[in-house]
DNA sequence: CTTTAGAATGGGAACGCTCCCAATATCTGA
DNA sequence: TCAGATATTGGGAGCGTTCCCATTCTAAAG
């Protein structure tokens, strides 16, 4: 394993110069540029990451925290996407990925604690609970770092998130508009910010356009099919006509649950998902969905980290990336 | 963020001693030991990886890697159970871990080029392929690594795997005691080590006990319950009365097409499958199949890989877990 | 031809830790 | 009581970078 200072023997240039050209530092000569990006690649050269660190530069890793349970991770089609989408977007720009994935209440100390004294040139974090406090130790830990998904207190975040106001606003209204009176819907997990903003919506929807809001209509499906079913079964005996499952293995537990009562989907009771799971197009009925630009949101987080580590701006950055309501079969 | 310099000063002793203290270092005073830990954790203080890294030291994190899509990744129950258990394991010895969730061939390079040279005290590697530019590389850059799956090539390697020839014959050996003559296999991934060594398996138990291999009867199903039913749908025109699955999913799948042929399982056609996966026990009928103890696998490999890291032993370790034929409806 | 700004380069210092060796304090036994 | 262990502690050196401040070189301007 070669030391920078070797290189720059060979190169016959110093230390700093070589430290320029592996930096990319407008201030070298073309030709001594090249000439030390030869040498560089001939001794497959890479720089240490921890004297790095050190020095005060960069690690070029990116930590990407999912506070929950590997249950979930990986029965919800969210996450194998985000993750995929992640880490490529840092393989393209050069930075590898260190992963959380951290289990309930336990973890949640450690984490912080590794997040604020280490390795990383900036952190990705994605399903937070309500005021988690994950949030607020990276905020004093001085880490940059971007959430996926808002984050509703008044610490000053950058973020990237759908408009899932807007998009339960849509999904509802559809289901108003073709007639259904008794709409239902399935929650995910109570204290998350997600189900709390769709459910939020969902209410709201409900009450501008002058529909009572039946609590009984109202149950928690904890983002898994199993819960969608059950949730199902709670919601079944008030007679909806409708159910807006806020994501799509809910919604399938659910329609599995009508099934077997007889009733039929769309006919006596619509349902529409919330993700647009690989499997919603080929699911039977094709599941009507909120479509999210997970692989994008992804994509951004990343790029978005990335600037703020390289260029430090003042402002806080936030984006809202669109997503729309796809009507198929269920619905 | 305090130093070490910092703590040193506020307890009254030097660096060197507080360093002594956070390491464990038996030579020191048990009062003076006290007295730092106090003010250790009075300051939250936690050692810099960085640093502690580049003077010689540990950094206290791991490297998972697992060189395989995402796509299979989240589908097979076999790697959320390693994940898990690993990470468990780790957070339990005070350790992080570090993820690689490589993609194909295009990862495999830069993935070579950033274990040889980082912030990992040591690595666990699973799920390779035959004669995996990984492990060389592995091999050559000093870095501690410990594979769970053997590696066939001679390479001198730290592992622990199961028995995997073992219990391919037991399954094997059950399907012929009870009577059936022509055996189908389904393999995994071709190139994958595991499934090399199942087929073999396969192949030498027939042959022991005097029966034919009809090469007709083996297909490959790529460990997706999509590729058991493709599999399936190939070898059932040649008449089997019985299929080793290699894995769980694909058994599943193999179910799923001999059912839509009429078929009865394990009437006319008996399934063994390979995993006991979460599902395996509840299926309807309840499979067969043989239980690997992934979680233990994941744990071992934490161990070993850190008494490794510690101790540097000279020997080889390598560990052979037990695995069982667990008989339940399918066969 | 001299001056001067700017481009290109070099080298010291520092990052926070561990390792090693030396120094001091304490204890042992004859 | 004193040499010789042994237990405990301190501080220098160095790990491989980046950053900052010279320093040298080059070319344009006067």
């Amino acid at each position: 394993m070669s030391t920078i200072e070797e290189i720059a023997k060979q190169a016959g240039v110093s230390r700093s110069t070589v430290s320029r050209v592996i930096n990319d530092d407008p201030n070298v000569n073309e030709q001594t540029r090249e000439r030390v990006l030869e040498v560089v690649s001939s001794n497959n050269y890479v720089p240490n990451r921890a004297a790095r660190k050190l020095a005060g530069g960069r690690t070029g890793v990116i930590g990407l925290v999912i506070p929950i349970g590997v249950s979930r991770l990986f029965v919800e089609p969210f996450f194998p996407i985000l993750i995929q989408s992640v880490t490529n977007r840092c393989n393209h720009l050069n930075r590898s990925v260190m992963f959380w994935l951290g289990e309930p209440e336990y973890e949640r100390r450690s984490i912080t604690q590794i997040l604020s004294n280490d390795l990383l040139d900036g952190v990705i974090v994605s399903s937070l609970q309500d005021k988690d406090p994950i949030v607020e130790a990276l905020h004093y830990s001085q880490i940059p770092f971007v959430l996926i998904g808002r984050y509703r207190d008044n610490l000053p975040v950058n973020f990237v998130d759908i408009d899932n106001e807007k998009c339960t606003q849509a999904a509802v209204n559809y289901l108003i508009q073709t007639g259904r009176k008794r709409i239902a819907t399935i929650t995910g997990v109570a204290g998350t910010l997600v189900s709390r903003e769709r459910l939020d919506a969902y209410r709201s929807t409900l009450a501008k356009a002058g529909m009572p809001v039946d609590e009984k209509l109202i149950a928690e499906g904890g983002f898994v099919e199993e819960g969608g079913y059950a949730a199902m079964a709670n919601i079944f005996p008030h007679k909806p006509d409708a159910v807006f499952a806020t994501n799509d293995a809910m919604a399938v537990g659910a329609i599995r649950y009508l099934r077997e009562q007889g009733m039929r989907v769309p006919e006596d009771v619509a349902v529409v998902g919330f993700d647009d799971a690989p499997f919603a197009a080929s699911y039977k009925p094709a599941l009507t969905t909120i479509s999210q630009p997970i692989g994008e949101l992804g994509r951004q987080a990343v790029d978005m980290l990335v600037k703020i580590i390289d260029q430090q701006p003042e402002e806080l950055m936030t984006q809202v990336l669109p997503s729309d309501l796809i009507i198929r079969e269920s619905a």
